[in-house]
DNA sequence: GTGTTCTGAAGTGTACACACTTTGCGGCGA
DNA sequence: TCGCCGCAAAGTGTGTACACTTCAGAACAC
């Protein structure tokens, strides 16, 4: 707003500053780094347990150290990387036994998003959900496993948010980007997208009923399955990681 | 080690240097300076929404800004502290929907540990539990409310513990920060001590015979109940924030 | 009196400087 | 050949500089 001319401070010189450059600031640096690396982090762009190079990175993003550090910081605590005093951040390592870990976590929360939701969601927003698995269902020829991943998330969020606990949202999210790299994977599996298109059938169409208990126990089916071929997903992941291309 | 003179590289003129202080570097800044903020954060020493001054903080804390800044990075992940950009750091809300809303994820996760310590922990750990708990009963009568809370959580993580999931230990303890402020004060209660006391020791015998779903049951009796009480203790937490002492 | 514009101070966001730590490597002695 | 010492380069940890944003209040017009 205010197409005012509005007066900057003044600054010596802009033209031909005998200092190389005044570092004018980049705007919100944090988020798009913060972003950027968590990427790279949830895809394995970096290897496990990699060092990562803060003057490399903030070179590669274009920004200095300084918010590169911060972001790191963050994704520290979202346990995307570690961090070894005086050495570094790393790459968070690969491990059978956190994935696993983290799916039986999973598997309770997501639980308890059926639970809150079959309780708590108006009739409209099951119904959209509904709609909204059919949409995917319907275009799912047109999909590949990144896109069809990433439906599969939306479609379980939108159940913990139709529980009403933001919380509960949070925590699952964070988990999903932990275990995206891996269900990536998993969903590339013919059989298995199609079991996951009848199995979100069912949970959505026992929220609908209002069945509680059936929406659980369609729920852990599903959940139960994936923790199943966790497994030889990971396999597969490790292969890709340190062997690229000629792991297909 | 090495009692060896090391060389340092050599710094201009220690004495009277024409610039005031090199800035010796304090070491392990980011971690000290971390806990201490987690702490005030956690017994909400800044006042709900209050603006956190970065300046002031670090003056305080006797660093500079930027270990500040790394530190407050990483509890905006943990949902102690919150960002509004342009503006600064802020304390956490008092939220009493969100604080339900994490009992109500504390519940299934607590859940989930008693299920997999039931399956999972050896006899010698579960015999490890059941007596660090009488011992805390023991010496109840010397405890203030904040070394009570303390026991009563680690009573909790350590059944989260024996189940050998490391992320749900993580995430449990996560949660507990954020809802310590409120349980301590409903800890006072003496009433609920006593209740709380049963209450373990019902949850450990239940996992010594291995009774999931009793183990289970109890500690959904348990954890319900804090619920329940949530309400009137977080009034309590309102009170003190904002009157002090005037409070009792 | 009320609204509007301007201005300066306070404070955040980022770049940068520099001390300290770690580590790899070459030379030296046994 | 092997181990050890001692550099020196690379890289992290933190302090500091400075541009930019926000905000409150003064000055001013109406």
């Amino acid at each position: 707003m205010a197409g005012t001319p509005r007066k900057k401070t003044i600054k010596a010189a802009p033209k031909a500053a005998p200092r190389a450059a005044p570092a004018p600031r980049a705007a919100d640096s944090v988020n798009r780094v913060y972003a950027a690396i968590q990427r790279m982090a949830v895809n394995f762009e970096f290897r496990p347990e990699q060092r990562i190079n803060e003057v490399e990175l903030a070179a590669t993003l274009g920004v200095s150290r300084t918010p590169v550090r911060e972001a790191l910081n963050r994704l520290v605590i979202e346990g995307l990387i570690t961090l070894v005093p005086n050495k570094g951040f790393y790459c968070r390592p690969f491990d059978a036994e956190q994935i696993i870990g983290l799916f039986e976590v999973r598997a309770s929360l997501e639980r308890l998003s059926v639970e809150l939701a079959a309780e708590r969601a108006s009739d409209v927003r099951i119904a959209e959900l509904m709609d909204f698995w059919n949409g995917v269902r319907a275009s799912r020829a047109a999909m590949d496993a990144e896109e069809l991943t990433s439906r599969d998330e939306e479609f379980h969020i939108r159940i913990a948010a139709m529980g009403g606990n933001p919380e509960l949202v949070r925590m699952l999210e964070s988990i999903n980007a932990r275990i995206r790299f891996v269900r990536r994977i998993e969903i590339e599996n013919p059989q298995r997208r199609t079991t996951t298109f009848d199995e979100h059938l069912a949970i959505a169409e026992a929220l609908k009923a209002r069945d509680r208990g059936r929406a659980v126990a369609c729920m852990s089916d599903h959940i139960g399955i994936s923790v199943a071929d966790a497994v030889s997903a990971m396999k597969e992941g490790l292969a890709r990681i340190y062997m690229g291309r000629m792991a297909s």
